[in-house]
DNA sequence: GTCTATAACTCGATAGAC
DNA sequence: GTCTATCGAGTTATAGAC
């Protein structure tokens, strides 16, 4: 229990680290009472509904999370290099906080249409205008042809979906196969690029 | 609400249903008691805690998963088609239920460690096995060399990710970049392979 | 075996003292 | 602002009639 920041910032950070790990439905007031040093009646003190103080986190973290494409979209890069930038910066951000998978992929699937305008409103036209950049380098060559939306899933799952079963990662491929997780982890990032650059290959 | 098949039995397949759509936590015995036709008293009678219903339906569905796998491992053939195998099948399987990757994702991050032991049991000796076998494919040059536990982490994003986030991939793509869903998901069996092939050539 | 009714409990939310 | 105490809704689980 920290003293110098106040009330409402530790709650909304113990509201994070709880609702991240647990989700909107499995996390407890009390929890994040608990977590935060103080009692539930506060919580309901500074956010008068858990769904309100769940709500703030979540557009915090989308936010963060579609801008950081947003800005990778827009530089001025070929296909590969912004790949390349696409890898490694998502893979420091899920290795900062490897409960976002899920919690994301959780949420997308329970609330599927606010989730899909928030997407669309935000990054869609970015998207596009990448998809059609990556059917220009298909044509010319420079990359080897295929469906550019199942190019950008693959990419998708490659950097996601490890994140999302790291903690069982290590008990079944025995402590001999994996080095320590966040080397492992911090690894991917020069593996899944290598592995793109080698399958776009033309 | 069919009469010919035993309650039991129509209770268990209305359970399945419900928690792999809704998760453990999510899932409401009122709902799965609804879906079976019956009320929520026999539900308590046939099995007397909504843990043990859930544990007997997600015993089941990871004993299929795996089984599955072992099964290709077994099979005495090259790293490339024991891929190739490997994902026709999971992409039909999660064709079939698309909650899958969800529900078992969630639970192995709600359980590890009882996770982790039983994938551990079951597949850890097959999945050595391959890794070695690979190994041996990317030593003689057979396939490009690298890490084969990235790899295997490869295959499972290629093949899991989409599904996992197929509700909203329509909506944020939009209906011109994507053909019907299940055509969509269905191409990736032969994308993902296509993607596997290339990015393996040495 | 199946039902209705209700007990027992969990948890978000509020009242009210300090 | 912060606390204790408690309410009330929603859910799992049980009792008991048929």
């Amino acid at each position: 229990m920290v003293k110098d920041i106040n009330t409402e910032q530790r709650i909304y950070e113990a509201a994070r680290r709880v609702f991240l790990k647990k989700g909107l439905i499995g996390a407890r007031m009390q929890e994040i009472a608990d977590e935060a040093g103080i009692n539930k009646a506060l919580l309901h003190y500074y956010f008068r509904k858990k769904e309100k103080l769940f709500e703030g986190i979540f557009n915090e973290v989308i936010e963060r999370l579609s801008t950081g494409l947003q800005k990778i979209l827009e530089i001025e890069m070929s296909v590969l290099d912004k790949l390349k930038e696409f890898v490694d910066i998502y893979v420091d951000v899920l290795l900062e906080n490897r409960y976002l998978p899920l919690f994301v992929l959780n949420e997308m699937n329970h609330h599927p249409d606010k989730f899909g305008e928030f997407l669309k409103d935000r990054i869609a036209v970015h998207l596009k205008k990448f998809i059609i950049q990556i059917q220009k380098e298909m044509d010319n060559g420079s990359i080897r042809a295929g469906n550019p939306i199942h190019l950008l899933l693959h990419v998708l799952g490659l950097i996601i979906f490890p994140f999302a079963v790291y903690p069982v990662m290590k008990k079944v491929a025995g402590e001999e196969l994996i080095s320590e997780p966040y080397t492992f982890l911090k690894e991917r990032k020069h593996e899944v690029f290598l592995f793109i650059k080698n399958a776009l290959k033309p």
